[in-house]
RNA sequence: GGUACCUUGGCCGAGUGGCUAGGCACCGGUCUGCAAAACCGAUUACGGCGGUUCGAAUCCGCCAGGUACCUCCA
């Protein structure tokens, strides 16, 4: 029996059955990096969770287009006159042409990406190139009477809106209390209120990122890139809108009142936010300097880190804890989460080579249908690795001879768990990559049956050296009844 | 100040009314020449107080502590 997909809804803060407006088809948009830094921590979390919805709904049998847009136009520093390009100002310091920085970290971007294995979306749109979609887009919201201009820049007027629609639906906050609790007006006398935010800004001299429009040599706003290319390349109503709660305000909450205030519709069927990744339980960010870049997991070359972690131990810590749940980042954290991962692919690979009896005498068949329902109820991850560490428990006894297993169970364990393990969550082997060619595995394997001869000798002496030296170059030996296992550096 | 959320055993983390996820660590055992691995077993828990209920980690109230957003952030 086929289970109905459940995701949790921040609109209706529940979760609600899955049903894609058009009959197998998903549109599925995800605000991606602003490329003007080296990726860290904080990223991986939206990519993954939403690589895992994407490989998630596929392996359902929707045809999904995935959209994660580059943000490369820059967001305003700040809501003043002196606002500046962040992408710009990176380009001044290290004086390159911003494009040339934008390549640079978008390049990093993908090189980490693709070792944490998330998959290529289907369109990756770049906001500078999508500059005249974002005029058009802005005009659409003038014409509709919804903002304004002002000293060449574009404001959106949410005084106005709030009277037609509501301001504040995904966030949960009332224009009132926003009004309230605003208090600085200073340097934005160009704005009728402080809630109002910009749609197009015209560019000061010294800005280097500008385009022509109707109004001003300027720049798009910061949430103008996402209505426009969303809507571009998904249409104007769409199944699924994601990223981290950071975004929920303002960004996300000013694209739904762009959206309604040009189109005339809501957009976005299922709005999904990931929940972020904190360092002493603080939040990993920019602004409080703690966090970690990916590259640095990677080579272990950072104060906090204890030893190096690969992208795969990365992207199971994160998917041992619910995308919607905080998740506490330590050293000792990613060390449990890496022993565990090995184990569970160790166990995997083990599975590969177990030879199948007439009968069975474990219980495994309910295992698809379980980590199909962990998954169906809002992407459950730790659940489907809770269910597929109870069975490897079955996979070692059987493979120590201790238990056995019909040639039915046997295919139907090894189907289950490639398609959780490699296909859904998206988890690949590591160490057979790095084993390298086959003259040095049987080189390896050459010495090890030399200790295999010494051990059945009693010569021990002989047979630790090999051990030993062979432990001490990082090589994993394990003994098994009729010889060895074992695993590169 | 406003809004939202969180507090689970040594650590990380599931779980939303009864059936006490899982990982890591630790302890005991089996196996082994020794070790590793694997397996078996034991131990440790729901911030505090009160309420609802036959029954609460799970629902309600209060208190304490913490976090996020309100400014760029995944």
């Amino acid at each position: 029996m086929k289970h109905s997909l459940y995701i949790y809804n921040t609109l209706s803060r529940k979760k609600e059955e899955f049903v894609p407006i058009h009959e197998n088809k998903v549109g599925m948009d995800v605000c991606g990096p602003t490329v003007y830094g080296d990726p860290h921590l904080g990223h991986a979390r939206p990519a993954i969770t939403f690589d895992i919805l994407f490989r998630y709904l596929q392996h359902l049998g929707y045809k999904v287009r995935y959209v994660r847009n580059i943000t490369d136009v820059g967001h305003l520093e700040n809501d003043a006159d002196s606002g500046e390009d962040k992408i710009v100002k990176k380009a001044r310091l290290d004086e390159l042409e911003p494009m040339e920085v934008v390549q640079y970290y978008t390049n990093r971007y993908h090189k980490a990406m693709e070792a944490l294995n998330v998959l290529s979306p289907s369109i990756e749109p770049h906001a500078s190139g999508h500059i005249m979609e974002q005029i058009e887009f802005t005009q659409k919201i003038l014409d509709a009477g919804f903002a304004y201009e002002s000293e060449g820049s574009v404001y959106f007027d949410v005084e106005k809106y709030n009277k037609k629609y509501h301001y504040g639906k995904l966030s949960g906050r009332n224009i009132e209390d926003m009004l309230e609790t605003t208090r600085e007006l200073d340097g934005q006398s160009e704005k009728h209120r402080s809630i109002d935010f910009a749609l197009w800004k015209k560019a000061s001299p010294e800005h280097i990122m500008h385009w022509k429009a109707p109004w001003s040599e300027g720049f798009p706003g910061w949430h103008m890139e996402c209505s426009a290319m969303g809507t571009k390349y998904l249409g104007e109503q769409f199944d699924i809108h994601g990223g981290g709660m950071d975004l929920m305000f303002p960004h996300h909450e000013c694209e739904i009142a762009q959206n309604r205030a040009g189109l005339g519709k809501d957009t976005v069927k299922y709005w999904m936010h990931n929940n972020m990744i904190t360092i002493g339980g603080q939040k990993m960010g920019k602004s409080l300097g703690n966090f970690i870049t990916l590259e640095e997991f990677f080579t272990g070359n950072h104060k906090l880190l204890t030893q190096p972690f690969s992208p795969m131990t990365v992207r199971f810590f994160i998917l041992q804890a619910h995308y919607r749940s905080t998740i506490d980042f330590s050293s000792t954290a990613l060390e449990a989460s890496e022993k565990g991962l090995s184990r569970l692919m160790e166990g995997y690979a083990r599975l590969q080579k177990i030879v199948a009896s007439s009968s069975s005498s474990v219980e495994t068949a309910g295992l698809r249908a379980k980590c199909e329902e962990a998954m169906c109820d809002d992407l459950n991850t730790p659940i489907v690795i809770s269910y597929l560490f109870d069975t490897l428990r079955a996979i070692n006894l059987i493979h120590d001879g201790k238990e056995i297993i019909s040639a039915t169970d046997l295919e139907e364990l090894q189907s289950v768990f490639k398609l959780f393990i490699e296909d859904i969550l998206g988890l690949q082997s590591e160490t057979e990559v790095s084993s390298g060619n086959d003259a040095y595995k049987k080189a390896i394997d050459l010495l090890l049956n030399m200790r295999l001869e010494a051990k059945q000798n009693k010569d021990w002496a002989t047979s630790d050296k090999i051990r030993n030296e062979l432990t001490a170059l990082g090589f994993e030996i394990k003994d098994t009844k009729d010889g060895f296992e074992w695993r590169a550096p």
